[in-house]
DNA sequence: CATTAACTGGAAGGTTGATTCCAGTTGCAA
DNA sequence: TTGCAACTGGAATCAACCTTCCAGTTAATG
């Protein structure tokens, strides 16, 4: 099946502006035009949007694709660390990953096209997976609901990254302070760095 | 002095188009189209523009005009309770604030007009003088340097304060969360709400 | 009250960026 | 190889905003 009656150039342009919609969103101070894709991708306008449907959908696609696999590498680590460590490690990535594709920020924010809203979906249920596990080890504080706690980890992970490419020393600092006030009230368990 | 040469109506219109700028900067979902304050005034766009030189002008003295009050409460907070008090309620406000003018967040961002720089840098000030307040009294870790910690808060409560008018509980689990995780890692003091 | 410089409304102009359109080109099936 | 439907580049079009301009109006002054 995979491409019906789709003509061959077709096929590899599509996968050209992919790439070039791509390389953009990881380019900071870039204006994220369909112009500037195409020039990018060595096609003409008209190609670039055709290719997709329109802007939005590319972008979709583009963000879909390099968040899959931050998905994916939450996962994993959920199966191969403790909750705790999996999400210590998690968020560090996932701001440097978003720190690395600083205009991918911008573009989630209001973003409801079908690729990106399931896969922001998918990151919110990691991160939550990953807090009712470090719950049920009694590393995390019970009065605060774990809906919230994974709100506010999303929110505050996410201006991190922003903010990240300015100051890198933000992440750990960000890291360290929210992870010890995640902490029961009660433990006085190790704290600081692990 | 005070409007030397100006005549009355220009007066009072630069007055009518600065207060339907500022209000809506508090109005979510209203676009902040130079049309829509000229309407909201009930003046031409023309008159509206003239009357700061721009809409940038305009924008950077309404913004300013919503930030001074939030700074020198600040600076009331700083003199009349304990630091770190005084830090957990100008927290708790700021969000409130920013939340309720939704927009001024996205407009603050990357607008380095003069008043709203200036006033950027001053809240900066408050909050990193409300922190050496909290470090000199032994509430606060020494592990991660001042200007790090007030950018790291500051970031925050921007993040959280957008997502403020969805859910409102984030504000508490944020005021939670980071205030146990900037005290000392050894101090068992009391943690969790006051 | 008359004069006039200041001011006003909103149409016209300019800019930026997405989308549409079409004359020309090209992959592919026969 | 040929015929043609699919595809391409990029000019033209459309849309959303800000700014400029100017004919008409109005506040201030003598």
């Amino acid at each position: 099946m995979s491409t019906p009656g789709r003509r061959a150039d077709a096929v590899r342009n599509r996968q050209l502006a992919l790439e070039a919609a791509t390389a953009l969103l990881a380019e900071p101070d870039t204006a994220l035009t369909v112009e500037a894709i195409a020039k990018r991708a060595g096609l003409g306008v008209g190609t670039v949007v055709r290719a997709f449907g329109g802007k939005d959908a590319l972008l979709d696609a583009a963000v879909a694709q390099l968040l899959g696999p931050v998905v994916r590498r939450g996962r994993d680590l959920l199966q191969q660390s403790d909750p705790e460590q999996a999400l210590r490690t998690f968020l560090t990535e996932l701001i440097g990953f978003q720190a690395a594709h600083h205009p991918v920020s911008d573009q989630l924010r209001g973003m409801d096209t079908p690729a990106t809203t399931e896969l922001r979906g998918q990151l919110v249920e990691v991160v939550e997976e990953m807090l009712a596990g470090a719950r049920r080890d009694g590393v995390l504080r019970t009065d605060i609901d774990l809906a919230t706690t994974t709100a506010l980890i999303g929110r505050l992970a996410f201006a991190v990254a922003r903010a990240q490419p300015g100051q890198p020393q933000l992440t750990d600092a960000f890291i360290t302070v929210v992870m010890d006030g995640l902490r029961p009230p009660s433990s006085p368990g190790r704290r600081s760095r692990p």
